[in-house]
DNA sequence: AGCACGCCGACT
DNA sequence: GTCGGCGTGCTC
């Protein structure tokens, strides 16, 4: 039997921005998302097949390179779909990262190694045809008025043509996850696939339990960071075959196959966790609507504050839009307050009306958080002498003091110390420590209140396993408690005898620089006063500042998330910020000198302009806010325009001579397209 | 990313 | 004279 040649098309997982061509000889041609196994260079490495046609009768005798055959078939069966690749090089194009570590970073840690699959393995691709589902469990809570009109618009608008992604505006506790749910039951009974993406928050188990609760026994797979290689290929390729009808997971997620995918739900859609902030810089939600768009399939993106993106979409039509303002149960919204920090001495970090609101809520057997995002017992060691500080020797911070360790730590790289008992400049024994920190805010309060019970939350306090389940376990049995916690207790916990929220030391976002501080800080706020007041008992929430006149502050405590963030996109507006501008930062460090990284981001600049970036804004280069970090110099270019297109075709023109730019061996350098971190 | 090649400083 | 530093180029 004679065999075909064949020209393959591979992608292979390094920082290359072209495809190869190998040969093959075969009856037919391999599959595309087949794994190959071919030379490269002096070695090996594995590869993904692209595209693969009959290789020219002759061969060019001025080809720029001899191509040579691939040295193995790695799987009988491709493992990312047609439609999974579709998607990936769209998203290297678009994210301009190399195309094959794009494909690659979107397989299971599993499939990167040159290793073919397990027979044991191969057995859970093989397509099940999805028997019928079990109807979903009927103990089932009745939806309110408007949640049923909620989900009849949805419904509505996901059998219209063409399709628009669906933003659900739903207040905290309004009930998202039923209309989730609703929208998700009818498609099992085909035999259909629902992805669902989370924020990381420990796969948000309540969410969790709600599914596998309301679903029953529907073959689920959840893909988290927690879990092991194994165990996630396992999950991933249940996907793949079809046999996990319900697929929940992080922002990764998004990259699973799923031959009869039907819905997409991107739950918390303003989340910043969605967007990964290293090395190929995708996100997760626009992939998702991208994918929906492919496959022709609706969207459904939750959150109780938008983000200015999704609300500008709505705005504009793009996205259908709709909301529940309702709490099932209560009607009351819980009463928010802004108090003047600065005629008052604090004790604790707390006003005297917030101390006598903490006393209050403790009398009536009601509990208590104290939100503030920073741990440690201070931000600050200083010698009140000299004015020396404990600033970190690899990065340009100062040190966080940890008490009940007795170290100082850095939060940025991790690094620590022994705290020193003199100054290490004037000698001084009485080194002194400034602001607050959680630590020292639980300790505080639990002399402030001595017979009360004082539990913190946040990354030191909880990082033994199980320590984090026991703590929220101890919140749940609903006695009166002070809680102490940062971000962690932001979002999706629900404690219903929580009925007073107090939120220190907010000023640092209401005077950051960043345009984006605002609108993140108005999500916090709102997400962390959805805390407050569940079931049958209203809730209050004290906001400290000594910024208490800041208008937009007003805004939100007055009128709401909605006008808060109108307001925002009028300023949006007028910058030409995003979602009025595209925008793209180049970065640069070196370990050298912040001169290496600014020096190379002026020959970028400089390459920009030459090519056909003249209307490109450009801001930079100039030194990180955060100008050293982990023993490197950072800086970076703010590229922006008016024209997604013209962006990119400056990008695309520029990454062509990238190669060669100077200095690029001695700077670590990335492009981050639609950046939502500055620092 | 890895790996080889190449061109200058300080070693037996 | 050569060992090895890392700046540069290449992988079908």
């Amino acid at each position: 039997m004679s065999q075909t040649a064949y020209t393959l098309q591979i992608a292979v997982p390094r920082p290359l921005r072209t495809l190869l061509s190998y040969s093959h000889y075969a009856d037919a041609a391999l599959p595309v998302g087949t794994r190959v196994l071919v030379p490269f260079g002096k070695q090996q490495s594995v590869g993904l097949v692209i595209s693969a046609e009959r290789a020219p009768e002759t061969d060019n005798p001025d080809a720029p390179f001899t191509i040579k055959p691939v040295d193995a078939v790695l799987d009988a069966m491709p493992l990312p779909d047609a439609h999974l690749l579709e998607l990936l090089q769209w998203a290297a194009r678009y994210y301009h990262h190399p195309v094959g570590e794009v494909i690659f970073s979107a397989l299971p840690v599993a499939l990167r190694k040159p290793k073919p699959l397990s027979t044991r393995l191969q057995k859970l691709l093989v397509s099940s045809t999805p028997t019928a589902a079990t109807s979903p469990n009927p103990a089932r809570l009745q939806l309110t008025d408007e949640q049923q009109q909620c989900l009849h618009y949805i419904q509505q608008w996901n059998a219209q043509i063409p399709r628009r992604p669906i933003l659900l505006h739903g207040i905290t506790g309004s009930g998202k996850t039923e209309i989730y749910l609703r929208l998700i039951a009818p498609l099992f009974a085909a035999g259909k696939q629902v992805l669902v993406i989370v924020p990381e928050i420990g796969l948000t188990p309540q969410l969790l339990l709600r599914f596998a609760h309301f679903f029953g026994d529907t073959p689920m797979a959840c893909l988290h960071s927690g879990l092991s290689d194994g165990d996630r290929l396992k999950a991933w390729l249940q996907a793949r075959s079809g046999a996990a009808q319900i697929i929940i997971g992080t922002r990764s997620a998004i990259f699973t196959p799923a031959p009869h995918l039907a819905l997409i739900v991107i739950d918390e859609e303003h989340d910043a966790s969605l967007k990964q902030q290293e090395g190929f810089r995708y996100h997760a939600r626009d992939l998702a609507i991208k994918r929906a768009q492919m496959l022709d399939i609706p969207i459904l993106m939750g959150t109780a504050t938008p983000s200015l993106e999704a609300l500008y979409n709505a705005q504009t039509s793009r996205f259908h839009y709709a909301r529940l303002e309702r709490r099932p149960g209560t009607t009351r919204k819980p009463d928010l307050q802004i108090q003047d920090t600065r005629p008052f001495e604090l004790q604790a970090g707390l006003t005297p009306q917030s101390l006598q609101a903490i006393r209050a809520t403790l009398a009536r057997g009601e509990q208590i958080m104290v939100f503030l995002n920073r741990r440690g017992f201070a931000p600050t060691l200083f010698c009140p002498s000299c004015g020396w500080h404990a600033n970190c020797d690899h990065c340009s911070v100062k040190m966080t003091w940890h008490a009940r360790r007795n170290r100082l730590v850095c939060h940025h790289c991790g690094a620590e110390q022994t705290t020193p008992l003199h100054c290490p400049v004037c000698k001084n024994p009485q080194l002194t420590t400034q602001g607050q920190g959680t630590e020292r805010l639980e300790l505080t309060l639990q002399t402030t209140f001595p017979d009360a019970l004082v539990v913190r939350i946040d990354r030191d306090s909880t990082s033994r396993k199980g320590q984090l389940e026991d703590k929220l376990s101890t919140v749940r049995s609903n006695d009166p408690l002070i809680l102490v916690g940062t971000q962690m207790l932001a979002k999706g916990h629900d404690f219903p005898n929580l009925t007073l929220v107090v939120i220190i030391d907010i000023d640092q976002s209401l005077l950051s620089t960043d345009y984006r501080a605002l609108e993140r800080l108005g999500q916090l706020l709102v997400q962390v006063a959805g805390r407050a007041g569940r079931a049958d008992k209203p809730g209050r929430v004290i906001l400290q500042t000594s910024q208490p006149d800041h208008p937009l502050l007003h805004q939100l405590v007055g009128h709401g998330y909605t006008p808060f963030a109108r307001q925002l996109l009028e300023d949006r507006k007028r910058w030409h910020l995003p979602p009025f501008g595209y925008q793209a930062l180049i970065r640069a460090s070196s370990t050298a000198s912040m001169e290496k990284a600014l020096d190379f981001l002026e020959h970028v600049s400089q390459r920009l302009l030459a090519a056909d970036g003249a209307g490109i804004q450009r801001l930079g280069p100039i030194p990180a806010p955060l100008e050293k970090r982990a023993n490197r110099y950072r800086a970076q270019l703010l590229l922006g325009s008016q024209q997604r297109a013209a962006l990119h075709n400056a990008l695309h023109q520029l990454l062509q001579h990238a190669a060669n730019l100077p200095g690029r061996s001695s700077v670590r350098w990335s492009i981050d397209i639609d950046p939502i971190e500055f620092s």
